[in-house]
DNA sequence: GCCGTAAGTTTACGCTGTAAGATGACATAC
DNA sequence: GTATGTCATCTTACAGCGTAAACTTACGGC
């Protein structure tokens, strides 16, 4: 039994362990420890595979942006309407990701998404200026509104009741406006949130239509 | 000469050093040690006025918090925009702030904001379901467009061609509308970016004000 | 003098990323 | 077969982090 059972370590087997750990425990749960021991290796023999940490990271985002297509330059507003919906929910699936983009970690994916974004809005026949500043409007929120998803759905997965856990946050008597919306969000439920991202956009867009 | 030359450490002394050691050096250049050698006490000595380093956060947060007036309740579009504006300005003062605000650290003075919000917007005559939406919309812009334009803006203190080194990190050939896009913010110079975010929020409450 | 209280310091613990060196397995060359 | 080189892995170590616990020092009230 001398030979080791373990299978190799690689890049892949990695990356695909660190976004395993990283989607189920959260950002802050990544260590170079922890991920070698989920491997059943040392910490340092990541090193390896991977040059450091920031190299580890940089990887699993690579993975998130994988999942957003980037909209085909000819395909006018309808594509980049399905394209931000896409990186949208690529955001919800990995949460944490939305973070690294919002400080600034710019990888290649990314910046093909945000040319292919700009491609698509020139295209569309939008002005230069036009374009400069739809840019921005779309990708604040693309970013912005996953983000205040995020941190607004987290909620102790150990509250039995949720209701009562918004009343003791946001009491009426001091919010009464918060918490209706925090009520709106728990009738609705989560299913609906996407919704939302999407009637946000479409305000956008129609916005924006006028404006060609 | 026994006598100490230095002043009592106080909670008011500790945020306001921990805040001037955030704007200059960053979020993550704030440790307990080195913000007591900035004010010439050991780390330890904090833990007297502020109860952990989360509570040292929150406090200067606070005050980047309290740079931002909400709207009153019965000001209309007009003063969701002003409030807009001063919550952005603000984020662009402690550009840390909105990756605090954007990770849900949530703070009293940003529920009253968030309340303050929604209570204009239905005071404003929408309706419960598009005020519902219209805060997300607001929301994310506000947080995201900060959020953007705080990493975009990071090209580092020492360059000196900054035309070449946006040609160097996002080159014509592979990113041409990138590079495009990059040159406007180039040309327009930092004094453009507020009226990028104004133009983003008139968009937004066009759209909001055709809504109601 | 004495005591209580509060502020400041020292020391220590477990955690982090990772540099440096030791160990061992395996392929190639002779 | 043996020597050599290469590479993955592990061990050890270091500086930094937040902070708990114990200690010292200063001061106000009796």
């Amino acid at each position: 039994m001398a030979t080791t059972r373990r299978k190799p370590l690689s890049r892949e087997r990695i990356l695909a362990a660190a976004l395993e750990l990283v989607d189920e425990q959260g950002i802050e749960a990544l260590s170079m420890r922890r991920l070698g021991q989920a491997l059943g290796y040392e910490a340092m023999s990541l090193y390896n595979h991977v040059s450091n940490k920031d190299d580890l990271v940089d990887g699993i985002l690579d993975l998130v942006l994988a999942e957003m297509e980037p909209p085909p330059p000819d395909g006018g507003l309808p594509a980049i309407r399905s394209s931000a919906v896409a990186a949208h929910e690529a955001l919800k699936r990995h949460p944490w990701a939305a973070h690294l983009l919002a400080s600034g970690r710019i990888r290649p994916a990314r910046l093909r998404y945000m040319d292919a974004l700009l491609a698509c809005l020139r295209g569309t026949g939008f002005s230069a200026e036009t374009t400069y500043h739809a840019y921005h409007v779309l990708d604040a929120h693309i970013v912005g509104f996953s983000l205040w998803q995020t941190t607004h759905g987290s909620i102790p997965d150990d509250i039995e009741d949720v209701g009562a856990f918004v009343d003791r946050m946001v009491p009426t008597s001091t919010f009464p406006h918060l918490h209706e919306h925090a009520m709106q969000h728990l009738a609705d439920g989560p299913h609906q949130d996407i919704p939302a991202f999407e009637y946000g956009l479409d305000l956008l867009l129609e916005s924006l239509e006028r404006l060609r």
